[in-house]
DNA sequence: CGTGTATATGTCGAACATCGACACGTAAGC
DNA sequence: GCTTACGTGTCGATGTTCGACATATACACG
């Protein structure tokens, strides 16, 4: 069972919340375990930090809400800047995946 | 310009190792930036210590010799145990990719 | 001969992301 | 009352990468 891939934990919260709306913590890691069908663990030593940082950088805002489960819950929503934000690190990705690929489909 | 993509260059430098056979740092970090087209820098920094890392590992040796610029230079071998380490971080990359992928094709 | 440039290896401290373990609290079901 | 799943958060440790610096040599050119 390998960790989330590096540097990529940004990105995989705002398209999230971009995919599915408003949504808290807790369901964004959950909804990612899913996603990696259980090949990959996010552990909430990640997950609140980045949420704090992604919030600090104006990327992500937060209000408090009522879950489904009727618990207290931040909900997280992306913002305009955060839209924009999620263009850059998908172009930054896209960038990163190419240059692996070539790299490993390299003959000499 | 955006950095070489966080984690991946152990693999890099082991494919890279791989395709190309015995080169030394300086090639290797030449050849990587040349794979990246202009749009990725590797500085100093990172591609020596990963080097050493590397061989402390014992996924690649070490020998000294002498360049096709006649200079004094560290030619850096695939190990037997390297070549299955590639194996092993191709198969990770491979996963965090299709994560990353499937996450960013979503629709909900 | 002197100077600059590309080649080449390395170190150092700072910055940063992520992890694993822990602490705390609550709703619901039995 | 107890347990379990839900939910937010902190903390120290670890590891990678960066940017700046130090050092040295082969070669071309004037």
């Amino acid at each position: 069972m390998s960790d989330i891939p590096a540097g990529t934990l940004d990105l995989l919260i705002l398209k999230t919340l971009h995919t599915l709306g408003p949504r808290h913590g807790y369901g964004i890691a959950r909804r990612l375990e899913q996603m990696a069908d259980g090949v990959m663990r996010l552990s909430q030593g990640s997950i609140y930090p980045a949420l704090i940082r992604l919030e600090q950088r104006g990327w992500i805002s937060a209000r408090w809400g009522l879950s489904e489960t009727n618990r207290k819950v931040k909900f997280y929503s992306l913002t305009r800047t955060g839209a924009r934000r999620l263009d850059v690190e998908r172009a930054l990705w896209a960038q990163s995946a190419a240059l692996v690929a070539r790299v490993l489909e390299s003959e000499s």
